[in-house]
DNA sequence: ATGTCGCTCGAGGAGCGA
C-alpha cells in the first residue's frame, strides 16, 4: 500500500501538480490539506479521469481536506470528533482494516495568541478521539499537516525557531502525547538522523536556501509499524512552477 | 526585509491567513 500526504495550498492552483504525481506514482490513497474550495467546487472530474475517487470536506477560502483513492478500492468514511467549530480540518476513512486519518492542524499564528490556544484545544480533542478510536481498531494511520516540528533536528535554524510557533514546548508535548498513544513517526523510523524538511516559507527564498521545517507527518500505529517499507519526501513537487509551500510525504507499507 | 503566495470582494488593490 502506497499512501501520501500533501498540503496543496489551493487545489485549484495545484490540480495539475497533483494529478501528474498521482498518475506517475499510482498511490492507493492521498490525503490533501488546504484545498480552499467548497465541496461543490472540488475538482472530482479531473481525478475520475485518471481512475481515482475522493471524499472531501471543504469550505470557502481557508482549510479544507480530502482523501483521494483508487476508484476500485473499497473505502468507508469514519465519523470524526466533534470539534468546537466548523473549520474543515479532519477527514477519516477505513481501508483494508486500517483507519486512515487526514488532519490539517491549526497553524497557531504565534505562541500565546488566541489562535495558539485554539490549536492546543483542537489537538486535545483530536488526541482524545484517537485514544478512544484505538480501542475499537488498533490499526490506524494519522497523516497530514501537523504544523508541528517534533524535534530540533526537524528545524533548519534551532536558535531562530526556539520556542516559536510550530516548535514550542506545548506543541511538541501535544505531538508526543499522540505518539505515546501508540504510534511511530514513519519518516523518523527509517531516517533516524536525517535533517529533512517538508515546508519552506514562500518568503526569503526559503526553498532555495533550504530554510525549512518538517511539519507534515505520517504516524503509523505500532500494531502495523513493522510493515513500513519506505518513507520519503517528494521535494520535486516543491521545485515545480507555482509550487505549494509544502512538499508531499509518502509511505509504502506491506498491507 | 512588513519579505510571498492564495483567497475574497468586486472591479483595483487592500486585507487576511499561512
Amino acid at each position: 500500500m502506497k499512501i501520501a500526504t500533501w498540503n496543496v495550498n489551493s487545489i485549484r492552483v495545484r490540480l495539475p501538480h497533483l494529478t501528474s504525481w498521482i498518475d506517475s506514482q499510482l498511490p492507493d490513497l492521498v490525503a490533501i490539506q488546504e484545498t480552499k474550495v467548497e465541496d461543490c467546487d472540488f475538482p472530482i472530474a479531473a481525478l475520475e479521469k485518471i481512475g481515482y475517487a475522493a471524499f472531501f470536506s471543504g469550505q470557502k477560502s481557508y482549510n479544507g481536506v480530502a482523501i483521494i483513492y483508487k476508484k476500485s478500492s473499497d473505502l468507508k468514511k469514519i465519523e470524526g470528533p466533534h470539534f468546537p467549530d466548523s473549520q474543515k480540518r479532519f477527514l477519516a476513512v477505513n481501508f483494508l482494516g486500517i483507519d486512515l486519518i487526514n488532519i490539517y492542524v491549526p497553524n497557531g499564528n504565534s505562541v500565546g495568541s488566541d489562535k495558539y490556544q485554539y490549536k492546543m484545544d483542537w489537538l486535545l480533542v483530536l488526541q482524545n478521539w484517537i485514544a478512544k478510536r484505538l480501542k475499537e481498531n488498533k490499526n490506524m494511520i494519522v497523516m497530514g499537516d501537523f504544523n508541528i516540528a517534533p524535534e530540533d533536528i526537524d528545524v533548519h535554524d534551532v536558535d531562530m525557531w526556539k520556542d516559536k510557533i510550530l516548535c514550542s514546548k506545548l506543541e511538541r508535548d501535544a505531538f508526543n502525547k499522540i505518539i505515546n498513544l501508540g504510534f511511530c513517526d514513519a519518516y523518523r523510523s527509517l531516517h533516524m538522523k536525517d535533517k529533512s524538511f517538508t515546508w519552506w516559507d514562500y518568503r526569503l527564498n526559503g526553498f532555495k536556501r533550504n530554510l525549512g521545517l518538517r511539519i507534515d507527518h505520517i504516524l503509523v500505529s505500532t500494531s502495523i509499524s513493522n510493515s513500513i517499507k519506505n518513507v520519503g519526501i517528494e521535494k520535486s513537487l516543491r521545485e515545480m512552477d507555482r509550487p505549494s509551500d509544502h512538499a508531499l510525504v509518502f509511505a509504502e507499507l506491506d498491507a
